[in-house]
DNA sequence: GCCAACGTTGGC
DNA sequence: GCCAACGTTGGC
């Protein structure tokens, strides 16, 4: 999952009351489709933050608190992310709820991923690929852990 | 700030 | 249903 730090950072999820946060303002099909369809309650995502200059790159694991339902900001006229053919009766947008879940030891920059052989077709690797929520594969998921400082029995706990 | 990539919109 | 115009993302 990216996010662009200065809007919203690792460190804020880390740090939200709750330590569950919304994550709101999805308006893209094919990312609302992969939350819709393929984000399961206790599922792991990877944090990226995109924008970052230096530390653009992947800095810990979420956990998807609570699985799809309505983005209420698509029908909020007052929201940046309104959409006026959005409504309750009709909605079109959703969000998941996540949660912080881990730290990694150091940053896995976008050049460390991209120069890493083992990650070889991952997404967040490829040009071009803007999307903000992207699926990754146990393999990558687990490589990415490794080179963010994860012990081995800390990424065998997670059950990838 | 540039610009490639690509999603969305709307005229036809 | 095609496609040009336009808007957005995000690396650089």
């Amino acid at each position: 999952m990216k996010t662009e730090p200065d809007a919203f950072s690792f460190d804020d999820l880390k740090a939200c009351p709750q330590k569950t946060e919304p994550w709101d303002g999805i308006r893209n099909y094919q990312a609302r489709n992969l939350m819709r369809d393929d984000m399961k309650k206790g599922d792991l995502a990877i944090f990226y933050h995109s924008q970052a200059g230096e530390e653009t790159g992947a800095v810990g694991l979420a956990t998807i608190a609570k699985e799809a339902y309505p983005d209420h900001t698509s029908w909020d006229p007052k929201s940046k992310y309104h959409d006026p053919k959005s409504s309750p009766d009709n909605v079109r947008w959703l969000m998941v709820d996540v949660k912080w879940k881990q730290d990694f030891k150091q940053l896995v920059s976008l050049q460390t991923m991209k120069a890493e052989k083992a990650l070889e077709g991952m997404r967040v690797t490829m040009r071009g690929q803007r999307l903000s929520i992207q699926p990754v594969e146990a393999k990558h998921f687990k490589k990415v852990c490794q080179m963010g400082g994860l012990t081995k029995a800390q990424i065998d706990k997670l059950g990838v």
